[in-house]
DNA sequence: GTTGTATGCAAGTGGTTACTTGCTTATTAT
DNA sequence: ATAATAAGCAAGTAACCACTTGCATACAAC
């Protein structure tokens, strides 16, 4: 029973957690919603602050959030089925993320452990669009990465904020379809290309 | 001295609360800040949240962000100029902002109370967008509205997670500009619409 | 000069918090 | 079977928290 109380406690601490962050998350509340004793969180892990950093590490936001293909053929749906993918994941963590937000300001490595996923997001964005582009679909001197960095921060702006102020964004259902679709018109979008790239070999 | 201590406490009160959020500020660091006794605090307010809340209220985001011409004439620098201004802004409360978003959870109105000022960013935004478009710098199908939230949210974005994760934006110095000079371009920006538009009449 | 109001000060209340100690009880390994 | 390990339980500690009470003091209006 070592693991599974070990993973269980993990579990609770990071749902506390997005509700409530560090300082409202109290070991106690932890110990109950783990069904395990409060002493047992400082046996196996000395204190409430390695608890929390622990817990983010294991349910922080997750490495592949979304699929690209290697190749790109239809820019228009593969980037819209990505941005509802990726906002999707975002608006499950969004609570958790929030608090890793505010609470950097006492301890600057929560956003750092909750936000681990991340550098692969923009990877996997900044790397299609740069195969897109080397296909044809935009121009040379395309600004892809400063593109695909504002589709990303709109889905994420987008899920932190929507709740709060619904009557700034998109209609929900098409929101994430909209930003990709922008996202390609504000690289000169060719749609062509993609017939071209076929024609060619 | 009535109205002097009163401005001072919300003050402190802002302060304090953009570095410990809601649970991290005491009353008892407040009065201190204040220069002020602490049951001054409870003889103003009548209890903590009252306080806090009319902290936010009174030092929250700003109505007036960034200026934006009535008629636009050079939207390139006009909205790059706005965009600078607005970060600047975000950027200044940015601890403010996240703490108010992460209380959200706790208690709904913090959010709203800071962020009175969004509402008059998109309003400011989108009717300059809607003018840009009536005066022929975009066509009648471009979707302003979707265009001017992606750069409100890039500029938020930005301004919220540059300092966790600065190599995911362009330079700080040019981001703004970046960002609206995109914005722009996913709306089919034609820039000879200003010459067309002086020759017209 | 008196009265009302705003503030300061000292002390305390009841509650919560992270964390500890001492001891008992299961499970597991040998 | 026995020894080691992990976990539970009850109780407690010292600190901190929002908030209260009772009383002294300063200043203003009249």
């Amino acid at each position: 029973m070592a693991q599974p109380t070990r993973e269980h406690i993990l579990a609770a601490a990071a749902l506390l957690y997005a509700d409530h962050g560090f300082r409202g998350t109290t070991t106690r509340a932890i110990a109950e919603a783990a069904g395990v004793n409060e002493v047992t969180l400082f046996r196996i892990f000395g204190s409430k602050e390695t608890l929390i950093v622990e817990a983010m590490r294991a349910h922080g936001v997750p490495v592949r959030v979304g699929t690209l293909p290697d190749v790109p053929v239809d820019p228009t749906h593969e980037l819209a089925a990505w941005a509802t993918q990726t906002r999707e994941v975002l608006v499950s963590m969004r609570s958790m993320i929030r608090q890793a937000m505010s609470d950097a300001e006492q301890n600057p490595e929560m956003p750092k452990c909750v936000a681990r996923g991340a550098d692969a997001t923009f990877e996997a964005i900044h790397g299609y669009l740069d195969r897109a582009r080397a296909s044809g679909f935009f121009p040379e001197a395309a600004e892809t990465h400063a593109a695909g960095g504002m589709l990303v921060s709109a889905l994420f702006h987008d899920a932190m904020s929507r709740e709060f102020m619904p009557q700034f964004f998109p209609p929900d259902a098409t929101a994430p379809a909209t930003y990709a679709r922008l996202c390609l018109q504000s690289l000169n979008y060719d749609a062509t290309a993609r017939v071209n790239q076929r024609q060619a070999p």
